[in-house]
DNA sequence: GAATATAATGTAAACGTTTACATTTAAACT
DNA sequence: AGTTTAAATGTAAACGTTTACATTATATTC
């Protein structure tokens, strides 16, 4: 038999009204009383039910968290660290990844516009029209992470793309003295890409490098086109001297291509990668990366969200997390 | 201004209780009125309140996931298969990872017991009791994935652990002769570890090789475990032929280990996993593991709990999902 | 000990839907 | 046209809490 509020108050002789305060421990109710209920309702195991009580107080206690398609290896920590931080405050955690571009802007709608959550974080790294007015016209509190965008009063956080990608050149330029530095870029509209291509684009202008259209290859994060454009590269007349790939799976499948074609790297290629997943410390030679805080962008984004929702903080963030590189063998670096 | 069920009936002309029919498309309601209503509807962006649908109708449609603390590389798969599968049906998913022991039961308790979900999907390879009991006693129905402890009444979903560790020793045994056979122990507890564990005794046992408790370290699951624990193998007056690592990371460590004391993977020592992450095959040689079906064990327990919520079926599924051997270079194979 | 302030409890109206039941409207028979 | 039946809509009571407001019990003051 399904026991609730009222059974509880009914066994211990006051109204629901004291019950529903002793269990929000208000210091209207009596001591003795409180005592009284709190026994009862372990008596009888009773849990307040969280969507009546949701209702009621127009608020759920639970973000919702909206990730891209694309499911990269350090989803899971982002996830993690989110759950984790939420969990200490005892909030819950509602997630979707968008399964498609369209559904990602459903999604949003329906989880924005519903009351489900009273929050979302939201990532959403390649460019799509809508989401801003969506974000602009709903009250629901959002923090952006790794979106792109032009949203005017909205907190975002991010990790910074560019300056990883342009010490990573900075370094094959100033200890490797390499000159032909081709890339491997993001897939297109995404703006980490972009920005890391950005990032590669000023180092080479700050030393004065011409950039070589040639030298510039597509691919769209995933391990096979990492193979290909490696391909492509090396099969050049001027084949470059490092390569610098956008993300690590991509380097991943330089590593492949060149595996097969018996290039060694870094003898002759250098390469290097973006975001240090695990397995990049396990390629040989090892990975010549750029180190992401991937905990710290999840436990920010609810830091930031709960902050925004219990209106303790109303100032609107935007923060560029710094990241690091971190020198493998790939690029020439003795290791 | 929030707009809500009566704002949309007073602009239509009608009552609550049409535009509500309306929207759950009752066959009830006149075309020409669902019509109206659905236009007015989408002029004021109408979003119906799921919390107060959930009240009313005594169900959230969100089905809630219960991780374990450890959080492997094949979690976001599992998680992705999850969400995958719940979306097609409009479902949502409350994730939770528990972050200690203590609170898997609390999680389990407060989710089971409040109505905040329809259902659960729990996996808890780590030994516990006091699940059982919770599961017994709840009605809401869960389906348990790679769960150890004994339940009678609920569906289960499993790899075939045992299978996958036999398969293996009994490749060490038959392909390569090996007769003194290591084994890296997962945590003691863990109902994977110890199925594995069976499934590597039993192969002995088969073969008519007796245990060496010399060959049996313990580990837990983690890197830095299985690079100890083949040290402790490895240091031994008789050293193992080969050795079995009861999942990857240990295995992983176990290639660490092999590293820093010059030893050579198959040659000198051959080595085996269990899970088939990622990683497994970029290790040089390429490692020689147990392929386990994560998505398939996602998407079926979601199906399946959509089954029993809904009623359709209500038969007690037991399931152990085929795994397959993986062969790669470490266990000396020609790769 | 009455009057007043304060602390503790109770009553009832929200919160936004769904849905059994009652009612009206329309269609189908004589 | 007048019944009877079926289709479409409306009314109001759930669902299980929280909380403003009203009320009662208790402590404080004179």
């Amino acid at each position: 038999m399904k026991i609730d509020i009222h059974k509880v108050a009914l066994k211990a002789g006051v109204s629901i009204a004291t019950v529903s305060r002793a269990l929000n421990n208000s210091e209207l109710v009596k001591p003795d009383t409180k005592a009284k209920i709190q026994k009862i309702v372990e008596d009888l195991n009773y849990i307040p039910n969280p969507i009546a009580r949701s209702l009621s107080k127009q608020s759920t206690e639970t973000i919702g968290v909206v990730l891209p398609d694309l499911v990269g290896e350090f989803f899971m920590d982002f996830i993690h660290s989110i759950d984790e931080e939420a969990y200490k405050r005892n909030w819950h955690v509602l997630i979707s990844s968008s399964h498609s571009q369209r559904n990602l802007i459903e999604t949003l709608i329906e989880l924005m516009g519903s009351g489900r959550v009273d929050g979302v974080i939201l990532m959403a790294p390649q460019i799509q029209d809508g989401i801003s007015k969506i974000i602009s016209k709903s009250k629901t509190p959002v923090i952006l992470v790794n979106t792109c965008g032009d949203f005017n009063g909205t907190s975002q956080i991010k990790i910074d793309n560019f300056k990883g990608a342009y010490d990573i050149i900075e370094h094959f330029i100033e200890i490797h003295k390499y000159k032909k530095i081709g890339i491997i870029n993001g897939p297109k509209g995404n703006c980490d890409a972009e920005e890391r291509f950005a990032g590669y684009l000023s180092a080479l202008k700050k030393y004065k490098i011409k950039k070589d259209p040639s030298l510039i290859v597509n691919g769209n994060f995933d391990v096979e086109s990492g193979c290909v454009a490696f391909t492509t590269l090396m099969n050049q007349k001027i084949r470059p001297e490092a390569i610098f790939a956008a993300n690590d799976m991509m380097a991943v499948g330089a590593y492949e291509a060149a595996k097969e074609f018996s290039i060694k790297i870094p003898s002759d290629v250098a390469v290097a990668g973006f975001d240090d997943i695990y397995l990049s410390n396990f390629l040989v030679p090892r990975l010549t990366t750029v180190r992401v805080p991937i905990m710290e962008l999840g436990s920010k984004a609810v830091k930031y969200l709960l902050d925004k929702i219990n209106k303790k903080n109303n100032k609107v963030h935007f923060e560029v997390l710094p990241v690091e590189l971190d020198i493998g063998g790939s690029c020439g670096c003795k290791y």
